[in-house]
This record gives C-alpha cells, structure tokens and sequence, in this order.
DNA sequence: TATGAATGAGATTTCATTCAT
DNA sequence: AATGAATGAAATCTCATTCAT
C-alpha cells in the first residue's frame, strides 16, 4: 500500500521520529508484534496517534524499519567476531565479543523474538539472526571436521545457548552478573567445539 | 469472566472437545496467540462457532487447558530422566531421553514458543518450561563443581540449545535427522558438562 | 474489564458524547437494557460503531453513566423540596415541586425503570430513586404521628403514586394535561398526609 | 412459527411441565424477560434443554402461559372485589381484599413488572394489569365526583401505590407486616377517595 | 508538523432453537 | 418423554488507519 513517508527533514521531526522507534522496541518486545497496539507505541513515546502516520506508513512499516537498525547493528557485529582457535587469546576473544554481542540482546533480543510472528510471506524466518550470526560464526571457528555434527550446527546451537541464557538473564529468570556469563558461556562454547 | 464450561459427559462431546484441542495446538503453533482466529480454530476442527463455546468459555480458556495439557506432559518427562554420569550408559539414557524431549518438542514446541505472547498478567512467563525442566536435569547431573559456573545455568543453557535447534529441525532451517540430531546434541551435553 | 476510556477535550468529542447519551436515554427507554442494541444507540445518534467505543468501554458502562447523571439531577430536585404543612402555601409548594419531578420523570422514568433490569450483582436495587426521594419527602413532610403507619411509608406510597400515573400518562394510557395533574395529585397527597 | 405443544397426558409430563412454569416464573421475576436465559430456566427446573422445547414452542410461548395464569387469577380476584363505601365495613372488606391482592402480588409481582418489557408488537401494554383491576375498582367505588378527578384515575393512583409499597415489602426495602401494610393502604385509600 | 476525533472491517461471544440418540 | 450436543444468526467489542482542524 502506502509507501514510507520520507524522512523527516527538521530537527523536530527527527526527535519524534526517535521517540516513536525507541517506544516501537519497547513495546514490540514486551508485546509482541501482534499485540502491540499502535495506541500503545504513541502513548509510550507521548505522541499523538495521527503523527504515528506521519512517519511510518503502518505497524509493519515501523517493524521493519525497527528490523533493518538492528539488522545494520547485527552487521557490524558479526563482522567483528575473531578467528576462534583453541589459545588461550581466543579465548579472550571470544569473552569479549560475547560481551558485546549480549549487549545488543539486552536491547533486541526480545524484538528480535518477535521477529517470527511478524513475519508476512514467509520471507523474514530466512533472514533469521541467529543462523546469519551463526554461519559467520561457523566460518570463524577452525575446529576439525568431527564424523556426526558440522560446525554449523554447532555454532547454532552454542549461540542459541548463548540468546537463551541472555533472555532468562534479562527477565530475571537467572541472576549472574553480564561479566561472569559472558566467561561461563566462552567456556562452554570453546569446550564444545574442541571437545 | 466465565468461567470454563463443564467437562462434556458423553463420548461424542469428548470426540469434539479432543479435536477442537488439537486444532488449537495446530493453529496457536501456526499463528501465535494474539494471530490465531477462533474462526481458524473450529474451520480446522469442522465444527461449528457455538460449539467452541460450549467447551471452552473463551479463547484464553482454550490456551490455557492447552498449556495444562502440556505443563502434565512435560512433568512426566522430567520425572523419566535418568542420573547422568560420565558413562557410556549415561550417554546412551541421555540420547534416549532427548529423543522423547524432542519429540515432545515437535508436537508441542511452537505452542511453547507462543507462551510468552499469551500471557495474561505476566503469570506464565515464571512457570517457563525450559527453566522447569532444566532444574529437573541440574539435580540429576552428577558433576563436579565448577569454579565458574553452577549446573543449574548449565543445564539452562544446554536444553536451550537442544530446543532451540530443534526448533530450526522443525521449521526446516537446519536438516539433520531426528536420530542425528539427538546423539550430536547429547554429546555437546556430555562434552560440556564433564569437560 | 477495561476501563471508562476518558472524557474528550474538546468542543466536538463533548458533542458526540453528548449525542450518545442522549440517544441513550432514548433507546434505554424505549426497549430496556437488554434489549437495547448499541447499533440503535449509535445510529439514532447518527455516529459510526467504533466511536461508541471511544466514549464508553461498554453498553454497561454508557448505562451506568446514564445512571450518574440521573442520580445527580435527582439529589438537587431532592434538596429543593420545600417544607410541606398543612397550609395553602405548601399546597403550591408541593404542586410546584410535582411539576418538576414529573419533567424529570418524563425524561428518565422509563429508563428509571430498566434500572432493575440492568442491574449486575445486585447493587442498583438498593439505591432505589424512589426510596431516596421519599426518604426525603419523609423528612419535610410536618404530619403527626398516626398509630399505623410512619411518614416514610406514606411518602414512599404517594410517591410511587405519582410516579405510576405520571407514566400512565407520559404511555397515553391516562389523558389528563400536565397542570392537571399535578394538581390532583398534591390535592391527594395533601389530603393523605393530613386527614 | 410453531404453534404451542400440546399438553402432555401423562402425569410424569404434566409435572415437568409444571416445574418449568414455577422455574419460569422465579427467573423471569428476577431477571426480566430479556435477561433471562432459557438455560436459567431449565437449570433451576433440574430439566435438560431439549425438553424444554417439548412443553413450550419459544421462550415467549411460556412467558404467554405464565401470563395466562396470572390473568386467570387476577380475573377472580377482582371479581371478588366488593362494593365500597365510606363505612367500617366497606374498610374491613377493603383491607381484606387488599390481603389477598398483596398476595398475589407477592407470587406474581415481579413477573407482571416484566410485562411491559415483553411485549411484542405493543400489544401487552394495553392488557395492563393495574389497569384493569383500577376499572373494576373505580366501578365499585361509591364516590362524588370531585372536580379535579375522575374515580378512574384515583383508582389507579391508589392501586399504583399499593402495588408499589407491596413491592418494596416484597424486596425488603420496607420491613412491614404484611397484615400492617393492608391496613395502612386501606386507610390511605378511604382517606383519599371520601376525604 | 501535530493533534484529537472518527471510521468500519473484522474479530469474539451469546443464546434461542434444533438435532440425534 | 428425555437428554446432551450442535448450530448459526445476531450481538458486542477491537483497533489499524484516515480525517479535519
């Protein structure tokens, strides 16, 4: 239907902009895309519900421009992930990189849970995160060829470990401090791929 | 509100109320909670709108035997999981038991996934099911203490994992088969836990 | 369930709540609560479905409100009651008084009367309009005690009188003028409390 | 649409029957006409659904029996009406008959207070009730003319009061006697019609 | 650029009545 | 004569989007 309205050209228009997608991650990760209602994302952001249309041309169009930001960060991030080999500097390595990469979860990570059901056309499962993070990741891991799993696989499931843990650490549901973790988790992840 | 209407007494109304369960499990894991229509529900289980009502009073009732159903499956499987030791008997239960975790999880895994969505006052999000299940395995994992890490994180972190990939098994974004899947994760468990 | 949605800020969002209350008051009393389609109530107050729900979370809810503002123009027509005596002047008094409170029962007897109706768990019986304007009545009424009955049963019956005939009146049942009515009914009243 | 069923022959049926109209008459007293649910009925009776529909063709059709026996009764009570004059007698034969109409008014009160919100195609509200049994009282009521008012109307008046005082007796809103109430009412009336 | 009000398509829920046993 | 189950038309309510100012 309607495309995106354009950009906002003034200072103003900008910071509602911010509001309304700084709400729109909020309220998507506590709701769910479904049941985030549009009222809920302009009363979070103090915004009246018509300028919502001003700048997002429907929910969907908020979602998915709330989706290529984290996209653009995900980026980034995978690009900085180390060569992963089994020395103790890998190690550190890797710490360091889960650190940064459990931070972009606090932020998204329940946004991105929600990516699935927002899906429309089946397009968006393809482009799930953590299989692109994990297939960056399986790239980066030197590990030998074991008979009954590829490092693929491996990389998936340790990562998914890794969002897991994250989220019940976020909810609440575990309680570690993000430093000890991050070093619990590259320990696990590092005994796996070189069991 | 109402509450939920009585249990049917006859063989034809349990018949009815088994298939519109069924349906529900399908259309929740298909759509998620908010997405699933009442009408999608009972066209899928060839029944007529009314009669929905006549067994569950509304379609949070629906979900919510739903979740029962499987809160008591799931509590059977923990209660079936075997002492886990470094053993090759340990590893061969383990496998086994995965089988029927996974199993369980392709049945019952997308509705799991919705539980989140579904929450009404955010009672369910605490009575997480990997989190019950994962205490269960702590307490049967004979290992010895780590300095970083308690098993109760680790068996968190594993059965994420195991969830998680085999959530990607079911949507068709990693193709192993089930039998593969199951030894390769019960070694990264074996491997991790008594590294 | 939800929450009364609040009151609109200006001018025309008054209007239309207006309108819809007025239509109210019509529809309510033409075919009681139950029966009494939000679909009449807004197109009679020619305002499409969904802003129904702007201004009243439910039929109940518009209901009750209704219920408020009778309550309120009942306790000032309460408290203007005149002092009633054995006199020409209260003879006046009273008929004067007559005269507005069969104008407001013009206006909200009927719906007045689906109050019973209406009523969910019982509270509305008790806060019964005619009891609390006969309370009142029985106050300022200056009669001597007779051996068998106490003001406040006269009151309440000459009241409930009144109330009746003026129905019968307002439903083309009973064809006397207004004036008239009021007169023979302070005559009666009068002759009642001082025989 | 379907005419009434036919009565049943057997004694088992003719009891059925019965216990629907006693359930009838307490939930439509209590509830109105529209509110009540066919379920009510048959619940309170202890009687499944479906035979429901065995003794009457609609809700209607038992709302319309109901009010058949009421009239039933009604005829014969104001048949029993006597002839009143400004005399001790006509006072104690008053008060008696007002014994016997708080009775039945107590049995059939809030049924006939549904009456108006039953009718369909407007043709229950000339059947009043109050109506016709103030007719029958106006034609026994020895009285001058006064110049303000017809017999008729007082009639009515006096009766609306009785039904109204009888009501709130009825509902505990005014704890009376029942024997105190009929002779207070009577003195109210004689003291109103030869004042 | 911003807003409060209005809209209506589509969802959920109710309940008198019919059906099969 | 009795029953539990099923039906579907009609009602209530929700909410993304558009409109007028």
């Amino acid at each position: 239907m309607a495309t995106s309205p354009s950009t906002p050209t003034r200072a103003r228009g900008r910071a509602t902009k911010a509001k309304l997608m700084t709400a729109g991650v909020a309220v998507f990760s506590d709701k769910g895309f479904r049941a985030a209602r549009v009222d809920d994302i302009v009363k979070r952001a103090r915004i009246s519900h018509g300028t919502f249309y001003l700048y997002f041309s429907s929910k969907d169009d908020l979602f998915e421009q709330l989706v290529a930001q984290v996209a653009e960060e995900l980026k980034s991030l995978t690009e900085s992930l180390p060569i992963i080999r089994q020395t103790q500097e890998s190690r550190d390595g890797l710490e360091q990189w889960l650190v940064s990469f459990i931070e972009l979860y606090s932020t998204y990570g329940p946004l991105i849970r929600s990516w699935t059901e927002a899906e429309r056309g089946g397009v968006s499962t393809q482009e799930d995160v953590l299989g692109t993070v994990a297939d960056a990741l399986a790239l980066k891991v030197k590990i030998r060829k074991r008979k009954d799993f590829d490092p693929r696989i491996a990389s998936l499931a340790l990562l998914a470990m890794v969002e897991r843990v994250n989220y019940f650490s976020v909810t609440g549901q575990v309680d570690e401090e993000a430093e000890n973790l991050s070093r619990t988790l590259a320990d696990i992840m590092l005994d796996a791929f070189f069991a």
